[in-house]
This record gives structure tokens, C-alpha cells and sequence, in this order.
DNA sequence: CGCAGGGTTGAGCGCTCTCAATATAAGTGG
DNA sequence: CCACTTATATTGAGAGCGCTCAACCCTGCG
């Protein structure tokens, strides 16, 4: 429930106590409306500065954390890309969300172990938010506590998004859905909203859609045929998002 | 953001301020260890005694929060059973829930508005707690901090697993563990694990498994004819545990 | 250049859905 | 209390969506 007890080799600590060679603050973050932070004033910026216990590197393909880690931080996307996974007692893998800068990972681990994986897609850095730091300030600082709790809040209503997706979407539906997300955050981060770059594999899609990965690369396909993008490889192009809002629209 | 403004008719008011028949405090209620107090020592539970700000009865069919309504309460259930559900655009309804005794609702919520409707599935009551009271209070409880962080934790590791079950799961794998998970709830509140009886339709089960209630039907008659459960519309008996761990157990 | 990981595409199957009829339970009003 | 209505549940037959199995292709990299 403290600061984390192992640091990671790649960690640049934060002022109070090691040196760092990059500034480590929210105040300076171009993420912080993204992020935590987002809707504190100037002075609960400061105040809450040193709740980056640190940044750490992650190269692709390494784990933030595991399932069964005990709980001591959330993590903060600095750059890259994220999944978590879980998996059960009989295998069965699930991914359970893609995450980009400024978005939090780990929250479901608050008070024991975290129940997921946050695997990086491509080299990246997170920032390290220990929960002992978070929990003391948003205590002084009630503008943190409703930020803390509103992030929470809205972890809960995207599972439920996700939910309604798995259960009662279709996979023309799901592929569709999944791409109008993806392209809605990336234009919040001053990417294009029509032209980015899957991160993640077909089968990683397929299992966060509930989707075998022949599956989605079939949709992929077929959405390129009826002229609503064009696809190569990890490279995408919407070129029809009133399309792909009409493939939800058409309920049979 | 503050205690709610419309009182409905059937509320009981607290103490303090208006008069009410019955007690209304976590310290004298049996289920306090299944819910928001759990784990508090005395003295904290006497100082939140007064989160419980009104019980409400919610007769069957009757919504306790609709999806759109502007935030204000955590609602725990005191007595009874209700389903959460949410609809989107284009007439997808999505069950994303069940609640029983002790269990909150309405934490998706929080800082803005409810994303789901809480509809009793029988006579119920439930406890209001003012949002605006438990920030108060978790300022000054750390105890009470903790545990409100640990339910919102949880219930994304909940909706996570959920999201595993949609996504990776057999139909009959949905259902054996949708009854071993009620088993487990019923018997945590001093019923019989064996022996219930269902307070949702065959449509809502299979809206919150992902399937057709024709789907859950046959599956429910399979169950009986492998000697697994004797179903009689909604009364269930599970006969063979062990034999309902084996559906999940056998991954083709 | 060869290899490995990831992606595409085809053929056929089977799980779950759709449509439909019937049964049973639970209300409802006379 | 009973006839009628409505909601819920069961079961069957057939169709289709997405899966399985399999072959092939593309791309990056040692």
C-alpha cells in the first residue's frame, strides 16, 4: 500500500530525495488535462507536483505490472502504448483495454493486487502515481479527491461500454465501435482522427472485441471493400466515418 | 454533487433534521461487513453512522437512478434485488448488472451523471448515501477512504471479469459461472448455496451473459439433463458443483 | 537469404440466433 | 373465485454468423 519497495532499474526518481535528469512534474505535463490533473487550478498543480514518484521507461513488450502484483501505484501513460490482460484459471486470455498518454492504468488494484497486465505496445514511459502520495494529498486537496474518484468513476461506465459491446453488438458492430474510439482519442491528443497506426495485433483487437483474429482481419477487409478505410497492415485510413456510424445504425 | 434534492415519497429521513420509524445507521445493520463500512472499527462506524442519510423502498419494477440523472447518491442494497442496465443509441439494452444485499450501485456516476438505470427485480429498499457526505467523511476517515476506493477497485475487477466472460467465454461457460457466482453471493448473506430461486427473467440473464434467452433456456434444461441443476422455471437447485466447475474446466 | 511473427483469404462446420408454436405462471377485472 | 389477459418459459426447426483448420503472403530482421 506504500511507495513501491522495488524500483524498477529504469526509474528516474523524483527530486525529493534522488537526482533526475528530466523534470518530473504534472504542472509541466502537456498531458495534464488528459490526466489526473485534469481541472485542478494553478495551485493544486503545485501542490500535487510531487505525487510523480517518478517516470519510468518501458520497451515494448515489457509489463508495467502483473496480475498478482501487490497494489502500490496507478500508472500514468507518459508516451507509447498499453494493454491489459487478464487471464483465468482454464487460459482463456482477455484483453481488457488499450491505453494512450494521459490515461491510467491500474486502478483495479487499489487496496490488494492488481488483477490485470499493462504489457507496452511500442517503447513508452509512465509516470508512477504511488497510492500512498495520492491518497494523502486528495485528502488536503478535495479538487484531487473528485478528480480521483470521477477517474474511478468513468474506468467503470468504459467497462460498461465494453460490456454492451461484448454482449449485445455484432462483429461488424464491434470493429466499427472499437475504430470511432480509437480515432475520438487520438484527435484529443493532436493526432489525425482519420490516419493512425494500430499498435496492437489482430488477435490482440480480437480479444478485446471477443473476435477470433480471422475474424477481424476479414472485417478489416470488407470495410475496405465498401470504401469505409482503407487498411495496410497496421496502418489505417478512415475514409467514410458517417459509414461506420451507419454499420451501428443498421439494426436489423 | 450535494445530497440529493428531490426527495422521493417513500424516503425516511435520518435524524437529523427530520423524524423516521426505524433506525437507520451502519452500526446496527447486518450487512455492514458486505458493504461500504466493511472492516471499520467501532468508533469509525459510529462517526459514519450518518452517511446513511434515508432508506428508500423501491418496489418491484421501480428505478432507483436512471441513466441521465444528475449524480448525487452511492444507493447500498439494503433488502431485495435489482438489475442495472443501459441502452444505447440505437436500442441495444445491456444488463450489467445484479445486486443483492450489501452491494452498491450507482458508482459509475460519480462527478457527473448515473450511465446505467438500477431497477428493483422484487420489493426492495435501499440505503441513500449522499455522495457530497461520503467525500466529507473519507476526508477525515482514513478507514473510510480506503474502503471506498477498495469498492470502486472492485468493481472494475468485477466488470473486468465480466469482460472475460463476454469476450472468451462458451455459452454454457457463461452460465455455469453466472450460478456459481450467485451461489457464492447467497451463501456470503446466510442462504443456501444450493438452493435459490432466480428473481431475473430468462431475457435479463441472458442480456447480462451475452446471450438469447432461448439460449439460456435450452441451457438451463441441459444443465438438468447432464444432472447438473434441477431448474423449475425460477427456482434452481444445483445438484453437482463439482460437475459445474467441470463445464469451465473442459476448454476444447 | 532464410526465418519468424503477423496478416490475409478460403472452405466448411457448428454454436448460437431467429422464427414460431406451445406451455406455464402470474396477474386482473368481473 | 373464475375467466381472461399478459408475461415468462420451454422446445423445435432451420439459418447464418463467426469459428476452426489450413494454406499462403507480407514484412522486418538477424
Amino acid at each position: 500500500m506504500n511507495a513501491p519497495t522495488q524500483l524498477h532499474p529504469s526509474t528516474q526518481l523524483h527530486a525529493n530525495g534522488a537526482p533526475r535528469k528530466f523534470e518530473v512534474t504534472c504542472s509541466s505535463c502537456n498531458l495534464r488535462e488528459l490526466c489526473l490533473p485534469a481541472g485542478l487550478d494553478e495551485e493544486q498543480l503545485r501542490m500535487i507536483d510531487n505525487i510523480v514518484y517518478a517516470r519510468r521507461r518501458v520497451p515494448r513488450g515489457d509489463a508495467v505490472f502483473q496480475t498478482g502484483d501487490g497494489f502500490g501505484a496507478i500508472y500514468a501513460v507518459r508516451s507509447g502504448f498499453f494493454k491489459t490482460s487478464l487471464v483465468d484459471a482454464e487460459g482463456r486470455e482477455q484483453v481488457t483495454g488499450f491505453f494512450m498518454g494521459g490515461e491510467l492504468m491500474g486502478m483495479e488494484g487499489i487496496g490488494g493486487a492488481y488483477q490485470s497486465t499493462a504489457t507496452s505496445l511500442e517503447d513508452s514511459e509512465v509516470c508512477v502515481l504511488p497510492y500512498s502520495l495520492i491518497e494523502q494529498l486528495s485528502r488536503d486537496i478535495p479538487g484531487l479527491q473528485r478528480q480521483l474518484h470521477a477517474v474511478l468513476a468513468r474506468e467503470i461506465a468504459r467497462d460498461h461500454g465494453v460490456m454492451l459491446l461484448l454482449g449485445s453488438m455484432r462483429a461488424e458492430e464491434r470493429l466499427a465501435t472499437f475504430l470511432m474510439n480509437l480515432s475520438r482519442r487520438f484527435v484529443r491528443r493532436g493526432y489525425s482522427p482519420t490516419e493512425f497506426h494500430l499498435r496492437m495485433t489482430r488477435e490482440e483487437i480480437g480479444s478485446y472485441l471477443g473476435l477470433k483474429l480471422e475474424t477481424v482481419s476479414r472485417l478489416f477487409s470488407s470495410f475496405q471493400k465498401d470504401g469505409l478505410i482503407e487498411v495496410q497492415q497496421k496502418h489505417v485510413r478512415i475514409r467514410d466515418i458517417g459509414g461506420l456510424e451507419q454499420v451501428l445504425a443498421a439494426r436489423r
